[in-house]
Formats: C-alpha cells, sequence, structure tokens
DNA sequence: ACTATCCCCTGACGGC
DNA sequence: TGCCGTCAGGGGATAG
C-alpha cells in the first residue's frame, strides 16, 4: 500500500516527466473517485486545459501545482497505482490523465478507495510531513496524546506518511513494543522511535518503496524493501536481531501490529 | 475535543 | 469444483 517511501518514489520519477506539461483531459467512469466535496464535472473544470507546474508531496498525498493557484489531490489508500504511458489498458483503469506530447497518466485502483480531487489549503487537512518534522515537534505531539504508539504514528493529523507497513518496521529498529503508550515514554525512547523513522524510511525510499502486493511504480515495476523488511508480515519468523525472539502478530486498533517480543519493549 | 467502531471495495486464500 | 467466510487496511462518518 503506498505510503510516504512509495508515494515520493511515484513523484521523483513523475515529477521530471509531467512538470511544464498540459493537462489536456481528465476522464474517468469512477463516480466514487471523486466523493466528498466535488463531482467529476467540477474537477475537470478546474484541471482541464492547465499547465502543471510542480509535482509535490505531503504524507501519502500527490499534489500537482497547477496554473491558476488550483492544486490536484491525488490519493493512492491501498491499492491505487500511477502508471506512466501504460501500454495496455487495465480491467480496473479508473481515470486517465491525457497530458500534451502525447503521455498518459492513468489511475489503475483494484478496490476504489483511491480519491481525487481539489484542495485549496493541503497543509490544514494533514499533520507535518513524517520526514519533515523535527524532533521537538514530534516529543511534543507524542507527550500531547494518550494512545498505543502505533496508532500515534498511524495518525496522519499528527504525522503525515507512516502507513501499517513503517509503522511496524520504525518500531522494530526502535526496539519498542507497539502497544505501549505514547505518554509514557522518555526522551531517549521518543529520539530512538524518531531515529528510526527517518532511517526506514529514506531507506525504503532508496529501495523505490515496498512491493506487498498491490504497488507498483508508475513503469510497472516493483519496490524493493519488501525483501529486507524485519516486521511487517513475518509472523512466526526468527527475528533479524540476534537477541530477538519469534515475531509475534497483534491487533492493535483493528489493525495488525508485527513486532518482537524478545527485543522490543 | 477526544477515542472507538463501522464501512467502503475487490481479490486471495483456506475450509469443507 | 464451487461456495462461503475471513482478511488485507487508509480514512471518513458516526457513535459514545
Amino acid at each position: 500500500m503506498p505510503e510516504l517511501p512509495e508515494v515520493e518514489t511515484i513523484v521523483r520519477f513523475l515529477r521530471p516527466r509531467v512538470v511544464g506539461k498540459k493537462i489536456l483531459k481528465l476522464a474517468s467512469d469512477t463516480p466514487r473517485l471523486f466523493r466528498g466535496h466535488q463531482s467529476i464535472s467540477e474537477v475537470r473544470r478546474k484541471v482541464d486545459g492547465r499547465k502543471i507546474l510542480g509535482l509535490d508531496r505531503l504524507g501519502k498525498n500527490i499534489f500537482f501545482r497547477l496554473e491558476g493557484g488550483v492544486c490536484f489531490s491525488i490519493h493512492l489508500m491501498m491499492t491505487g497505482r500511477l502508471l506512466w504511458n501504460p501500454p495496455v489498458k487495465g480491467v480496473h483503469d479508473r481515470a486517465k490523465i491525457i497530458l500534451s506530447g502525447d503521455h498518459s497518466l492513468v489511475l489503475n485502483d483494484i478496490r476504489k478507495f483511491g480519491r481525487c480531487r481539489i484542495v485549496e489549503n493541503a497543509k490544514k487537512l494533514f499533520g507535518p510531513d513524517a520526514l519533515v518534522i523535527t524532533l521537538d515537534k514530534f516529543q511534543a505531539a507524542a507527550a500531547s496524546r494518550k494512545i498505543a504508539v502505533k496508532n500515534f504514528l498511524l495518525d496522519q493529523r499528527v504525522l503525515a506518511g507512516v502507513g501499517n507497513i513503517y509503522a511496524d518496521e520504525i518500531l522494530w529498529y526502535a526496539g519498542i513494543r507497539p502497544d505501549r503508550r505514547t505518554e509514557k515514554f522518555n526522551p531517549a525512547e521518543i529520539k530512538a522511535i524518531y531515529g528510526a523513522m527517518r532511517k526506514v524510511l529514506c531507506c525504503a525510499i532508496q529501495k523505490g518503496g515496498t512491493t506487498s502486493r498491490d504497488y507498483r511504480k508508475p513503469d510497472g515495476s516493483e519496490g524493493g524493501y519488501y525483501k529486507i523488511r524485519k516486521a511487517y508480515q513475518k509472523t512466526g519468523e526468527r527475528c533479524a536481531r540476534q537477541d530477538g525472539g519469534i515475531i509475534k502478530r497483534i491487533v492493535i486498533g483493528q489493525r495488525s501490529a508485527h513486532y518482537c517480543p524478545k527485543h522490543q519493549r
């Protein structure tokens, strides 16, 4: 599922290819994609015919900065893919952005959870990006909430970009149990989580993200982080650390969490 | 203002 | 073989 490293990989691939091009037409036969504030026709009216000035990312969101101060946003949720000039039509193609120069960008999404919309003020909708937040802000945010650290890492209004895969990976590296409460951490533990977060996210970006099932880069290839993951979906396997045990799966906030009961405390 | 729970959607997979 | 239940999970809506 596209989290920060996957979305960053997508944006880095697409940025040099789409910036400067004009959106000739946004086509879609999936109204659900535009649920919420604007209908597809409203979005099309703002998007069609405009030049792309920039391509940005905040958390898991992709922003097309267009002429006239318009910001068109795509969220891929779990199964969304953004494909560059796909050679064949896909069964689950949900939207097609036709660009100048005979290029196309296709949003393919098996489960129709993805979303397109025009956003007015992106910074108001989400917390600071996980790779931008400072240690001080991170610490203050953790201290102000009384929830399991895993749920804290997943809350996009507090911290934008971390999803289920990387939350497990971060806590594995930090040596912290996912069900520990945020308000009880000491400064050293907060620092360990913060450091692990930066390390894991940067490493995953270098690997082009995690393909466990659905995620693909815009050229259709897979990300390389899954092979080197330490905790996510490793239930029953031996922990990679010398002092580790057997990876266990528990449920926190309706979501699976994988961790090593021996070295994560 | 806070947290907890349900729901959306499709495909993979296991049990019988 | 085929049917059914369960699981995957981000985030929005709703309930408490």
